[in-house]
DNA sequence: AAGTGGTCTAGACCACGTA
DNA sequence: ACGTGGTCTAGACCACTTC
């Protein structure tokens, strides 16, 4: 049949999982050790080490060197959402999309961009501000800016009529994306922008994405008051 | 020292995603297999295949018994948040938490309520509003149905001092959560809760759980303008 | 100082999927 | 059938932490 359980990683990823599920290993508690482990399981210990690496990633685990490998006291719930081109966000709604670039203008970071995108002051950036229509109603305001240590060739892309989201997905992947989002009164700008009054409520998504340990891109999007994110799945 | 570590897996996988990142391999392409890339970089197969792995974990690559390596036509597309009890997010920002009852009550479901759970009208449902401080500022206003017809033991909990989202966690398990965001403007009684004026921006969670297809509950979480909800990792 | 996880190697065999 | 990735092993050395 399938296979009658020879020692791979997987079979003893389950168990252990299994092990810590049921309680036989408590919340908190330290489990035996690698060498131990190997031995239990007549297996290698790069394989179980492989098996708790991957708990470990799951968050099911607590690992340090000389000091062992822990159950994790609470093993953390997610949720996920989707990330998508505004474009088809828009489109997805049955509503059609425009986009209007607001300014475009390359120039060294600041302190509190460095800051917030990490890297050095000074660095050179394009700065992007445009905003995207659904059906001629202001649907989002987008703030961006690229690190263009880490994607030169977006300087010589004017943006005129590729959004920077859309252009930055199909040229520059990314592997690790951070969201914040948070409620926040309207600005005068912003309230222009999106056609409503200012100190009117509006949703801000901010999100810095990364190719591996380089920055990519940082963008503040704002939405008005109607705009509702939903988890997918 | 700083100076180039031989063949480590991380540094490999660096440098192919450099070589994804920079469109030196276009997306699409196949990249060569690991043989070719071990005896490229010096090191063992089993070193580049730890980092192949990663990246198709990361998303950047494709990988396929026989027909090899191809670097990832669009890459990662989601996003996960963590959803931890309201006390442990309180105690994660260094502060302490205090809960407060405001009502409980029991009735049957209106219209409204039961369309929004998905279960029939006139079903048991537990009403509960509460208010969640973190250092004596209010951190959350809690609004949630609970079907009892799914969690009948709820009924015989006063929930006096322990919060219903802590209860739940650890008596009803959900294999299911939905999630909306938004942001509002605070109702007088929103903005009296939180101690802000009406009006105000508050940044809105409504989450739905289930307990495989049985709605579990629907509740309504308010946090005041300074709230961020993050992603981790 | 010593114990535990982190990583690397060289070689081997297996499993899947394409040809 | 055969090439590529998937996994395992046995041994080794390294790096971080706690003791």
């Amino acid at each position: 049949m399938t296979s009658p359980t020879r020692s791979s990683f997987r079979s003893i990823k389950d168990e252990l999982a299994r092990r810590i599920g049921e309680r036989v290993w408590q919340p908190g508690s330290l489990i035996p050790g690698e060498e131990t482990l190997a031995r239990e399981f007549g297996a290698a210990r790069a394989t179980v080490n492989r098996a708790l690496q991957e708990l470990a990633q799951a968050g099911l685990v607590e690992r340090k060197r000389k000091a062992g490998t822990r159950v994790a006291a609470n093993p953390v719930r997610q949720a996920r959402f989707s990330i998508p081109v505004v474009g088809d966000e828009i489109a997805a709604l049955g509503k059609s999309s425009r986009y209007q670039l607001l300014s475009r203008q390359v120039r060294h970071a600041q302190k509190a961009e460095a800051t917030r995108m990490g890297i050095n002051p000074g660095e050179k950036l394009l700065h992007i501000a445009c905003l995207h229509y659904a059906d001629d109603v202001p649907y989002q305001y987008e703030d961006r800016l690229i690190n263009l240590a880490t994607v030169p060739r977006a300087e010589h892309e004017g943006f005129e009529s590729v959004g920077p989201n859309e252009w930055l997905v199909n040229e520059a992947p990314f592997s690790r994306a951070d969201f914040t989002f948070l409620a926040a009164a309207a600005s005068e700008k912003e309230a222009r922008l999106l056609n409503i009054a200012p100190g009117q409520p509006v949703f801000v998504g901010e999100r810095l994405t990364w190719l591996l340990a380089k920055p990519i891109t940082y963008v503040r999007m704002v939405h008005p008051p109607s705009h509702r994110l939903h988890t997918k799945l």
